[in-house]
DNA sequence: GTGATTTACTTAGACTAGTTAATCATTACT
DNA sequence: AGTAATGATTAACTAGTCTAAGTAAATCAC
């Protein structure tokens, strides 16, 4: 068995306590037992049994992770990696350690949330998504156990704390962008309508178009359950086969506009001459695509990073207020998109 | 406070070390009495405290996992998100949870490491890496502490169980392909020079060019530290600016290789026709990159599948044979190696 | 100079929530 | 009645924290 806190005390003959007290820097110490203490935990090689301490402390110094459902597809997105990498800095800033569970159903992964904060497992949760009717967050409001969320709630957005992008601004701006280009057939390919930031994206789109006058179609809107590229494949297909097909296309990811990509390419339509594309995440292939996609970084690096530290914030200070971090955007305009080419007939028709 | 296993024993009017029993579904407890005490636990919504179980059993049922030094750039890079998959795959399997800690230093990896064993927080480790000298990996098996490697252990290779890809014969292929196709002057591009991989793949590349007798060139070696996209960047600067160009490359990763396509693109240098590349890992952009990349899939995530497996095996039993578990490769042919010009040309003359 | 009070440390022991070896109480069967 | 089998309990143990209590020294009052 390992060197506990007793060995400790016998060596440097004082009490348990008073170790454990020496451990905490306890101004109620004299300097002298200190560093007597001190001496015989070096010597002993002491290090502090964390399980013990957070039986006692009721605190495990962890954060749990919570991956969207399909956890499966979700490793394969970069938003995975960027995210980790956030929070990952974050975290260790503070130094707390992450902890991941997964589950293969959404059974499996209930009770994996379950286990983690009734089994005491960890301090506080981070939810790696967002969407409609989650039964995992309803259980941790129920719970009032600390979480934020990545992404914006479904609902009492203003009890919960959550980072977020500003998607419907974001989708907007890229819709008008589009406009802006003389497109008036935009598509819109997103994931899951379950997610809040499918429908945020959609609703900024809807919103330009309707701005702008421009009569929304509903089967220019395609809905595809992951984020894969297999998703962009599937949906050009449904797309391309509307009487009237788009000539301009947002897809709310990166990977699945990649597979949007390869469909066209393999159509033999042309981007961004026969159909422009807009896409979100701006994930290093947004860079490597031919062409090179025009895409919306939301920052997922600084999404993880801000939201480690506020869960840790909520930790550490019991009335920390719920808050809404919103992470800016921007739009890295690459060769994806063209002036569209009814604009350009009738220009050249002057 | 939550329910404890004091309130289901009051409920259910036994003593709690019944109720321990129940859960453990001892055979020595009778049938009636499990089922009353389970019908309280259900009235209780009661869950085990997984902390004051694992301080008993000295179990956490945790898995920590030891990312390499400059965790940074390998969060950039696909290999972590394909090991994540594998690893939460393998581990899940089991009802295990993983654990991750960061440094930003050596320091602070190697203190994060101690942590994690001398304070109880993890049962085993999982290193990610494997790199010469490794104080982590000394110190881990200076304390007889049960962990699995992802790559060949530099020393003790009988030793120490660890999941690898046979990286010497990889690139042996590698090489020998591109030999095959005609190709007499081939540089080799790696990762930092303290990694195992790069060292073998570095020894697969010398003992085929020895094996069909073409002298080796110390300045057709280049290495980079870590394995991102500017490090393939700054390999070409110093390769081509050698007397004799080298005609093909293996570069020991997807996102260095990406670098190379770059700065040899931008040098008007043509690939395949002017050089010839072959990389590693196979990760999505492999395919995307102008001209899609030959690579050779290391098959990333069963790596880290297996490792998990193979770790949890030992905990679960003391005397499980130390293992060297070989996951296999596959060379892609993409569009990215060409015939060597010297051989068409000498054909040609024919 | 002596007793009272304050201050500065230190410690015993209860507590965190479980597990488990050893023990005890029943009942059943020779 | 004696013994074995079965089932449940007592109490010690995991490695810490922390409150309340204790002690010794220092300060103060007279």
């Amino acid at each position: 068995m390992a060197v506990t806190i007793k060995d400790v005390a016998k060596l440097a003959d004082v009490a348990p306590s008073t170790v454990s007290r020496v451990i905490a820097n306890n101004p109620r110490i004299s300097e002298k037992t200190k560093k007597r203490v001190r001496e015989a935990m070096e010597q002993l090689g002491y290090h502090p049994n964390f399980i013990a301490r957070s039986l006692a402390n009721q605190s495990t110094k962890v954060i749990g992770l919570v991956l969207p459902p399909s956890s499966g597809a979700f490793f394969q997105n970069p938003f995975f990696a960027e995210v980790m990498h956030g929070l990952s800095d974050g975290v260790h800033e503070k130094h707390y350690a992450l902890q991941m569970t997964t589950g293969t159903t959404e059974e499996e992964l209930y009770d994996g949330v379950v286990q983690m904060v009734q089994g005491g497992r960890v301090d506080g949760i981070i939810l790696l998504y967002s969407r409609v009717n989650d039964d995992i967050l309803s259980y941790l409001r129920s719970r009032c156990f600390p979480f934020v969320m990545i992404g914006k709630p479904f609902e009492h957005v203003e009890k919960i704390t959550h980072v977020d992008n500003d998607n419907f601004l974001a989708a907007k701006e890229a819709t008008e962008y589009l406009i802006g280009l003389g497109h008036k057939h935009i598509g819109f390919i997103g994931g899951s309508p379950s997610l809040t930031v499918t429908l945020d994206r959609l609703q900024g789109y809807q919103n330009a178009l309707r701005e702008e006058n421009i009569s929304l179609q509903e089967d220019y809107i395609i809905h595809s359950e992951h984020f894969l590229r297999e998703d962009g494949q599937e949906a050009v297909n449904k797309l391309f086969s509307t009487s009237v097909s788009p000539t301009a296309l947002i897809v709310t990811d990166d990977l699945m506009a990649l597979g949007v990509v390869n469909s066209l390419t393999e159509m033999a339509i042309d981007i961004p001459n026969e159909v422009s594309i807009i896409s979100f995440n701006n994930a290093l292939f947004a860079e490597m695509s031919r062409p090179p996609l025009t895409s919306i970084n939301i920052n997922i690096v600084e999404l993880g990073y801000q939201a480690a530290r506020s869960l840790i914030q909520i930790l550490e200070n019991e009335n920390e207020p719920v808050k809404r971090i919103i992470i800016p955007h921007q739009l890295v305009v690459r060769n994806s998109c063209a002036i569209a080419q009814e604009t350009l007939l009738k220009d050249s028709s002057n």
